[in-house]
DNA sequence: TTGAAAGCGGTACCAG
DNA sequence: CTGGTACCGCTTTCAA
């Protein structure tokens, strides 16, 4: 390996002339600066990461934490911070969680002493104690996809976009309106499902439609799980007209539900999810977009921002706007809705 | 930051000692372990990773680079990666190359200098100017999916893939079989969708049929691109009864096509895909399934083998077995097929 | 403008 | 079994 005293000798200068050289450090005659350079060339001198870090006393590392890239929004995201970082100097560290253990290890050792200048997380905000530990390493930090008081943030509000999902089927006719999301999560603290939920509470209230408990429903995150727990829906005597799931995979699992029941959507069954991933275009599935990719990019400049500034700027929170995307599995309700009115 | 020397300090042992406690050396009392021990506890103590990096000439990181994380199959592999690694003492760097410039300067500098200790491509396999100069880096390489003789390997027999998806429709009753895959790709050198066409070629002969160009269309790779092109061949005047497609991703592309021409499938038309990814299962949809988060894992695996032994193991090529899932894409051809058996 | 030298925080060899 | 010390390769004063 050539090190930075190889290209000084060859140049016939110090290393540390050598070293303004490659940091672009002002005070070097251009004359010097040549001879340094071609130094360089000639010998296809690379500087040494390692022995740059321990000197400058600074990784040129950003550390990337991540669950499940099982879940589509969270590689979404995870592209957008890689895009996001593309451009710098940076190196990515990537990690990801799997298990509650797992979290708190990674989390902080991700960046503790000199192995990352600062840390992405994505979807996983993090509980007090991590917080605490996460300020006491004192790298900057950005939680993309969850609440934090503690750090910048890129989010969404999941509670408008709750509220959106719902008002778009209220405002098609739907009055019986189900919700399948997660279940609430003590090992992650995952909030974007409850939150959804509020927000779908806030808008039957406010459409003053007392919501039937036995409507709400959750279990553990998945297509499979989505699709069970709707079935109870729809083998309900006076079963919903419309669903509004916490996420598309989750939409996917429903209509796979009406599906095998042979109930038409959107005639029998409106279906919206969240997120809009890719498949929610393929499946024209009505549902709630929100900027993944752009989550991540934004994640990586804000960070990099900060890295950039010399003290910490203090919490710059980003929240990235929803809108509803009407597809083909939405429309009037039929069928039970009609035929009730007569009734009333 | 507390450094070695704090804890030697602490303990009242020299730096030495603390080093060998931290890595487990030999040759240290079980009194002065303990004394070592509980003043790194009571300083909260972590070696430097830059340090030891720089000391013992290795990063602990293994550089990982992968393709667009926007193709599941990539994805998969990588999460196979991550899963492979994490038990490991080494943290994961993680690059993507989307563009063919890109492409070099990744590849080989992630792995320059003490910026990693091994490399894994996913999807990526190097051209021989790349070879080379991974191969003047001198750390070991394993490459997912691509076949290469400079380096280790985790591949699957593409060839054979293709034969056996052709020869499930060719079993069927098939004879007008179509393919539809990536254009010949002189950006990355992708040969598996290549592959695929010569095994489906191969299955062709064997079967005595002489295979229609006019059958086989290539495009960019991804679902709208492959719609189109099914569309020219669903549209031709003697259709083809079945379709074999380069990836699944191509394939629900297929189906979009038949779909939207009120085409019955698997009635008026079959289709099989490759990867057996999540959707595919979602779908329906009959394909040819490579173990994805497997391979990524059993590079990470080899990886760590290779890193474990002092020399560099001569080319460990792995193949992972490719079989055939057959599920309701794929059917016996009727219509046009039938009709015209009279008239031969 | 430039060279010399003192770290950065470890590892590993060498005496003892 | 243990302490002392010379690196590892670079950055960054400090003088000149």
């Amino acid at each position: 390996m050539t090190t930075i005293r190889d290209v000084a000798v060859k140049a016939g200068v110090g290393v540390g002339t050598v070293s303004r050289v490659i940091n672009g450090a002002p005070g070097v005659s251009s004359r010097t600066r040549d001879r340094v350079e071609r130094a360089i060339d000639a010998l296809g001198y690379r500087p040494s990461p390692a022995a740059r870090a321990l000197s400058r006393g600074r990784a040129s590392t950003i550390a990337v934490t991540a669950p499940f890239l099982t879940r589509p929004s969270v590689v979404e995201r995870l592209r957008g911070v890689v895009a996001g970082l593309d451009a710098s100097e940076y190196d990515l560290s990537l990690a990801t969680v799997e298990t509650p253990e797992q979290r708190r290890r990674r989390i902080v050792g991700m960046c503790q002493r000199d192995r990352a200048d600062g840390a992405i997380l994505i979807s996983l905000p993090p509980t007090v104690d991590e917080a605490r530990m996460l300020r006491a390493v004192g790298v900057p930090v950005v939680v993309v996809d969850g609440a934090t008081d503690d750090f910048a943030s890129i989010t969404t509000d999941d509670v408008a976009g709750g509220r959106l999902a719902t008002e778009h089927l209220l405002e098609l006719g739907h009055r019986r309106i189900a919700f399948v999301g997660d279940e609430p999560d003590e090992r992650f603290a995952f909030t974007s499902s409850d939150d959804r939920l509020a927000g779908y509470r806030d808008a039957l209230r406010d459409a003053g439609i007392d919501a039937d408990p036995d409507l709400v429903v959750t279990g553990p995150h998945g297509r499979e799980a989505a699709a069970g727990l709707a079935g109870r829906l729809l083998d309900l005597a006076d079963r919903p007209t419309a669903v509004f799931t916490a996420s598309d995979t989750q939409a996917l699992g429903v209509l796979e539900a009406a599906r095998s029941r042979g109930l038409d959507v959107p005639g029998d069954l409106s279906v919206v999810g969240f997120d809009d991933i890719e498949l929610a275009e393929l499946m024209g599935l009505t549902t709630v977009r929100q900027p993944l990719f752009e989550s991540g990019r934004r994640a990586a400049e804000l960070l990099l921002r900060l890295l950039g500034r010399d003290a910490a700027a203090e919490g710059d929170h980003v929240e990235l706007a929803l809108t509803l995307v009407p597809r083909h599995t939405t429309g009037r309700p039929r069928g039970r809705t009609t035929r009730r009115r007569p009734a009333s």
